[in-house]
DNA sequence: CGCAAAAGTTAGAAGCTATAACTAGAGTTG
DNA sequence: CAACTCTAGTTATAGCTTCTAACTTTTGCG
């Protein structure tokens, strides 16, 4: 997007900052996020061990700009899906393709946590401009209200202060489309035999009206 | 429960691989499984660091004892709440009591798996075993087919045999029970301030009918 | 051109998995 | 009971990891 005029130096750095995260991508995708070496991207990309400290202070701190650049592409494609009129059957749809295009990014995200590691802001500000487009994604909903409806209604958080029907069937949304890719992705569907793409498409269409 | 006839030697051997793992589900509470040390369990109990492969050859075979031990207990709690009775909502109790009892046992199940980590036949076996007991637990289905459950019908693995609609709605009540589950252990709801039990019974109470 | 800052180097500490070779002790057997 | 075998544990070691420290080379700016 807006250029910031940078010097040579600074166009190398970003240029081998982005080589690394490559790396350590492939990395991920064959050996999984816990097999990631510093060392082995570093010998992979011609240069010593070492090295790479000058980039990113430590593995965490790698994984860790690995997981806001993912955020920011599931959200990204969010945004370009809501552009031209939002339903849910759309985002749907996205987020299962930005699921099964790189199914270590989707576990990275969503699967199993470090314990004791602390999401940066950054991310959860991201989460919350989900929660905002799939709102806003919300068909009309029917007006009875459940207990939890109005659990939701007396809430501080109210990410756009919606009314908890809404809220509510947003947040099903949410946990039904990672409930059939939590599964999926982590291969509990394998040797069954059904199509997962069906059984996503039907529990999506649950929702839409 | 039948005892098998054990030398003395046999018995400690036993007793010093249940005390391995018992410190290794400590490790996996506080650290998670990435740092899953041998090193450090076998210093914790007062012995040299290769002792410990006198009992596990390696460490994959100690995660993987964990894990169909895992499954094992949550099989067997699922086959104790069917025994009187079986319905939906009971399972979902159990299946969330077990996993709040011991999150990382969840997510070490149900979150990322190691690419290439191939899961023993113990424990597919011990998910069509789950699955049985959710087909069994499904209530009287309306009569209407949806694609899905014409697709299901069409399937080899038809495990019970059971119509379409049977097993669909078995899916879908795995998927949706670790729709919420998985957002929830995972960390993905705080913040948000809404209390996940009623998320969760919620969600459970649209397959009850 | 000359110099300061950045990039990359090797060396090394501490920790890990896992193997090899060896010792001490327990249990079995003639 | 003595001798022998088998097992549990030991230390040593190779090879990997992250990451720090100290040193050298390269690069771009004034």
């Amino acid at each position: 997007m807006a250029e910031i005029a940078t010097s040579p130096r600074e166009r190398y750095r970003a240029q081998v900052r982005t080589e690394i995260k490559d790396r350590a991508w492939e990395q991920i995708a064959t050996a999984g996020a816990s097999a990631l070496s510093l060392n082995a991207i570093a010998k992979r990309m011609g240069m010593s061990g070492p090295a790479l400290y000058r980039y990113f202070a430590n593995r965490d701190e790698l994984i860790t700009e690995l997981i806001t650049d993912a955020y920011r592409s599931l959200a990204d494609a969010f945004r370009a899906t809501a552009e031209g009129g939002t339903d849910l059957a759309a985002l749907a749809r996205t987020v299962r393709r930005w699921a099964l295009e790189a199914p270590h990014r989707y576990l990275l995200l969503y699967g199993t946590p470090v314990p004791g590691y602390h999401a940066p802001p950054d991310t959860t500000k991201i989460a919350a401009e989900l929660m905002a487009v799939m709102l806003d994604a919300v068909p009309p909903v029917p007006a009875d209200r459940t207990p939890f409806d109005e659990h939701l209604d007396g809430l501080t958080f109210r990410a756009g202060h919606r009314p908890g029907p809404v809220t509510h069937r947003a947040l099903i949304f949410w946990t039904r489309v990672h409930g059939v890719l939590s599964l999926e992705l982590a291969g509990h569907f394998t040797g069954m035999g059904f199509d997962p793409a069906l059984l996503y498409d039907a529990e999506v269409d649950t929702l839409l009206t």
